[in-house]
This record gives C-alpha cells, sequence and structure tokens, in this order.
DNA sequence: CATAGCAAACATATTTTCTGTTCGAATCTC
DNA sequence: GAGATTCGAACAGAAAATATGTTTGCTATG
C-alpha cells in the first residue's frame, strides 16, 4: 500500500511543525481532507500524534519518550544491523534475557531462528519469538505496560530472579560512561537491573545518539556491562572513555 | 474470502475420510489440484491435518486431544453463548484468573472491555485482552506450550502462588461428578490446580459434550467447584449428579 | 529410472482495501 | 444562539492485494 508513505509524510510534517491543520495536510500530500482525516484518526489511535478539531499536533517536544510505535518505525536499518552483531555474540545453547524496547525487538526477531532458551521482557518480543521451532521460549510475569507491552512490577523481578542466565540483551534511553546506562521508566530500570543482576554477561545495544543522552532513571554504572553494540557513527570520545571503564565497544 | 469455506470442507472431509487424495480432494471442492495443494500446506502448518505425498490425513483419531487450530473454529457460537454467561457471573472490580482453551479464550473476549484485573494462562487470552483499556493486565511467567500458548511450568505456578483471585475461570477436557475435573495434559493440569488453588470462587467452562468424558489427569474433585456453566443440552443425569455434590449448575 | 506428485512462475480473476464525494449532524466562535 | 466550520457515515469508483488455474521443469519414491 502506498499509504503508508504519506503516513510518515504526515508524521514527519507534523513533527516539523508542531501541529498543522487537517486542509494544509491535505494539501501538502495532494489528497482529499476526508483520507487525511482518516489517517489522522489511524495515527492518532498508535498514539502517533495528537489530534484536535482542525488539525493534530505532535505527541514529542514534551520531554517524555516518544511513543513505541514511532520509535517502531524509525531507524529499522540500524536496528536490524546492531541485532545482526548481537545474533553474532550469542553461542547456540545460551539462556538469554531480553529487554523491551524496539532496539531489542530487532534482537528478538534475529534470534528467533535459532536453538536458543530465551525470555523476553516485553510482549512484542514473545510475539515475535512464539512459534520459533527451536527456541524454548520461557515468559516472566509482570504487567504490561500499554503500548510500550514492557514486563514491569514484581511479578517480573521475581521470575528473573529465579533464573540465571548466560546474557542479558539490555536497551536503553541514555549510555554514557559518566552518567552510566540510563532509562526513562522507573518500573523499567528496575527490571533492567534485575535482568543485570541474573546475567553472566551483559550485552547493551545503543544507537549513536544514546551515547549522548542522559534519561531519568540510573539503571547501572556503565562499568557493569561487558559489552556495547552501538553504530559507527558513535562519538569517539564516548566510545574512548566506555573502553577506558572495561567495556567492550563494536561499532557497526 | 471463499477460501474458508473449502479449507473447513477439505478438514471435514478428511477427518470423515481419514485420510484422502489430493485428486479426490479436487475433484470434491471443485478446485484445481494446485489449489488443493496449497490449502494443505497452509492447513498442516497450523497442525489442522497432516501432509503425505499424494494426499492428507486426519491428526485425530489418536486419543490426543486435538489441535488448537481445530478447537478454536469448532463451536464458536456454544462458546460465546457459555462465555456471556460467564461475564455476568463476574462483578466489576474483580480479580479474575482464566485459564487457557479456547472456551476460557472466549471467556477473555467477553471480559476485554470490563474493568477488572485480569491474569490470563495463555498467550491466545493475553493477545485478546492487551490494549483493552480498563483492564488491569496481569502476566503469569512460564512456558507457552506450543499451539495451545498454555503457560505451563514452575514460573506459573510460582505466579499464581503469589496472588489471590476472587474468581478462577477454568477449562476442561472431562468433568463428571464421579471423575472429577480432568485434563489431557499433565503441566497443564497442575497449573489449572494452582489456579483453583488461589482463588475464591471457581467456575468451570464445559460444553455438553464434556460431562460425559474422562481425561487422563486429575485436576480437583467436582465438589471443588463452585459453579459449572455448560450447555442446555447437557445431560440431566450428570448435571444433577454435580448439583447433589454442591454445585452450582448453570445451562445456557 | 520411470512416474506420480510437487513447486515455481506467470496470467487472470476475484476480493478486499483505499479514496473521494456528498450530505446531515456535531462542535466551535463570536 | 446564529453562522461557520469540521466531522463522520454512506456510497461508488479506483487501486491494490490476494486467490486461482495453467504451464513447466524438478524431485522423490518405489
Amino acid at each position: 500500500m502506498a499509504s503508508v508513505d504519506r503516513h510518515r509524510q504526515i508524521i514527519d510534517a507534523v513533527r516539523r511543525a508542531g501541529q498543522l491543520s487537517v486542509a494544509e495536510l491535505a494539501e501538502r500530500t495532494g489528497t482529499s481532507e476526508m483520507t487525511v482525516r482518516r489517517d489522522l484518526e489511524l495515527l492518532a489511535e498508535q498514539g502517533l500524534l495528537e489530534r484536535y478539531r482542525g488539525g493534530a499536533r505532535s505527541v514529542l517536544l514534551r520531554g517524555e519518550e516518544p511513543p513505541f510505535a514511532l520509535r517502531a518505525t524509525d531507524g529499522v536499518e540500524v536496528k536490524e544491523r546492531i541485532a545482526a552483531a548481537v545474533a553474532e555474540m550469542i553461542a547456540d545453547g545460551e539462556a538469554v534475557v531480553i529487554d523491551a524496547g524496539t532496539t531489542c525487538l530487532a534482537v528478538a526477531r534475529a534470534l528467533a531462528r535459532r536453538r536458543l532458551t530465551v525470555m523476553p521482557l516485553s510482549l512484542h518480543a514473545t510475539n515475535a519469538l512464539v512459534g520459533a521451532p527451536q527456541l524454548r521460549l520461557l515468559m516472566p510475569g509482570g504487567e504490561p505496560r500499554p503500548g510500550e507491552l514492557a514486563l514491569t512490577g514484581p511479578l517480573t523481578e521475581a521470575s528473573l530472579a529465579a533464573l540465571r542466565f548466560d546474557t542479558a540483551i539490555i536497551g536503553c534511553c541514555g549510555l554514557t560512561a559518566a552518567n552510566g546506562l540510563t532509562a526513562y521508566d522507573l518500573a523499567d530500570a528496575a527490571i533492567k537491573r534485575a535482568a543485570i543482576a541474573s546475567a553472566h554477561r551483559v550485552i547493551a545495544v545503543a544507537e549513536a545518539a544514546k551515547l549522548s543522552r542522559t534519561a531519568l532513571a540510573l539503571v547501572a554504572p556503565a562499568a557493569a556491562l561487558h559489552a556495547v553494540v552501538t553504530t559507527d557513527d558513535a562519538p569517539d570520545a564516548e566510545v574512548d572513555a566506555l573502553k577506558a571503564l572495561g567495556v567492550a565497544v563494536r561499532r557497526v
């Protein structure tokens, strides 16, 4: 369908302008207002923008984490590259816990056809792994956060505390040598911490942009990580600082 | 699509005959052999029948439980009627644990728009409940059984043991006053037992046919149930026997 | 190694989805 | 509360996706 391009165009235009009228969007996309309205309804449902009478505004610019659906379509190729690199670092037969988030979801997809024991920490990853024939899928308990579907809460912590994994794949919102691995959501941060505590080896995944960002909740100091997989446009200074802490950094 | 009718026709024909050749099926459905082959591939993937060179055979007649995909399309209307009756018995605000299986999946769907706390014991039910705005969804841990996606194992038992529910909705493979509530799968039976143990009230759901059937694993004696919801064609003798044990029986 | 069965490739048919228009109802502005 | 704008349901036509059947060359099985 070609409508997906128009959706992207609308999201980008709204994001750039902050807010736009239906009429303006109809003109820019070269479609009718009715089509734009239908698109906006759809996009608003996914939390990609906010609808108001006459137009729509961006949900960003609020300091919050952008919604899952938005991040899921952003930088797909980059995430797949990182995921492939992580998959190379995992040996057959390992027990792996995979964090929530879009980058970790890419990792889950990359591991789906492998012979592994996997515990995903989000229902998105679960759905990606269900039905994989060689894979032993282990679900943690917990409450799925809307949209994100990240499992959190005492049930999740208890599930993690009862197990010992070979490797934890951890996503993040920010990661610097100075401020450590950070997340927006406090409940998520607690789970990441528990996952790190129950794994022998910790691999963090972080696109370059995250290496110059710090979020609210501290998960762990950077030295707690064994490896970081990032992109080749990661800032040298930060990469060197991480290496100085004994973290293996892989740029792909 | 009209192909779904043909699929059903193929499944029924194969089930009745035990096995059938591609040529025979092509003639019966009035389509080409190529179409039949494509259908068989699809159906075999879902575990609805078994493919062999030249034809397909039924997966039933093995004493095992028929595959989930097969039961899911069987007696849909009956299951929805039972589910609606169960939904009436649940008050807003309750905490409910919902067992795996197709009948319980119907119950989950019927409860999706209610204001409740729900813990589903299968990923099918999870998917039906995710995104429900008023519902507080609680996931148990565990290993999803292929196809069924029923969560089982020590993680599931631990999740249940940590909680107390107002009501448990339990499905079954067989239920009689004499032999109690029984299941095909041993791991499932253990989970059902744990769910019953952590709920104040236990409602069993069972289409009429199950009231004259007994499966391998005993879950609980019939007296452990508070209510049974069944269909109006349930055998009177069995219904009376259940009532004599103090079980409230509702026929819909 | 012969033969029935199979799957890829393609053209066609069918269904589904998408889009734009119209029109009455709902909502905002002054 | 009047006037204007926006909205959404309904429908018809357009576009896209899917399903089907035929051909052709390959594969497995006895």
